[in-house]
DNA sequence: TCCTTTTCATTGACTAGGAAACTACTGCAG
DNA sequence: CTGCAGTAGTTTCCTAGTCAATGAAAAGGA
């Protein structure tokens, strides 16, 4: 009847909805191994990696550098990155992890394998696939590129 | 080769970036009306209702009430809703919509039409049809009720 | 070589929201 | 009718992020 349309009419909203929600249940998961959602980002990018400077990583997580300069700054106060200085450019330091924190990427990861399975249990095979087909397609067809939480 | 899985396996990786997006553009989109789009949602939700107190919109939008509070501060100070003391209960007001903020629901749910039309539009129908159902089984399926901010 | 411009990172000011403490009021038990 | 438990809303403190200003170092041009 009213010329307003309904929030519930856009799929953006509903989008929104189940993205928040995964989200939250994964923050609950990683909560229970001390770091947040924006911090288990952050090692997964250092893993497997050569120690790499605030920007790249910035670049790759799709935050300013900002962000990138305090997120490191916990990191690094809860022992799980390590700052080493370039030598060629006395401006630039690279972050990778430590010992610590690289011990602590694989649970994570399952914590992630395990949040994921849980939340689109609800789904059959043919919808999950589906969903991540569309998915895919949307961000390629969207030029999507930033890198976002998890 | 790494047993670590990436996050782009994840299916919530995926909901995530695109939820980003969709909800930056329509960020983009609102600040041309000068309100963010917490303070459409509310709007939104005031929209064609009788006056309601604090507590209820919270409920509805999902949020808590001290965000509320916060919220309502702001568009008090941009003169698009006004507060009703109740007359049974003095704790207790009720927030409605002002003639311009009533006026701006319309032009502000336009802009929500676009953004989604726009955004989607990369989507064949039947693709988008499909998700649309997708989202929804899984927010009914898991139980989900807290009204994101579109 | 020296000066200017650019680049890298950090910092400070600000926005937004959640959790919990706090305030004011209601309403009920005695 | 008094006092106390519960309820509604606000406030304070915290986390997290952006943006803009800043400082330090490198690079490039005259």
């Amino acid at each position: 009847m009213t010329p307003v349309s309904e929030s519930t009419d856009h799929t953006g909203f509903w989008m929104r909805m189940v993205s928040n929600a995964v989200s939250q249940s994964f923050a609950r998961k990683v909560e229970t191994e001390g770091v947040t959602v924006a911090e288990w980002a952050f090692m997964r990018a250092l893993y497997d990696m050569d120690p790499m400077p605030p920007s790249v990583l910035a670049n790759r997580m799709g935050m300013t550098k900002g962000a990138i300069s305090k997120l490191a700054d916990r990191l690094l106060a809860k022992g799980l990155i390590a700052r080493t200085e370039s030598a060629a450019d006395k401006r630039v330091h690279n972050l990778g992890l430590t010992r610590e924190g690289n011990a602590k990427v694989p649970v994570l990861a399952s914590l992630a394998d395990e949040n994921d399975a849980e939340f689109f249990s609800v789904l059959t095979k043919e919808e999950h696939e589906r969903l991540d087909l569309i998915l895919k397609a949307l961000a390629e067809r969207r030029g999507l590129k930033t890198t976002p939480v998890d």
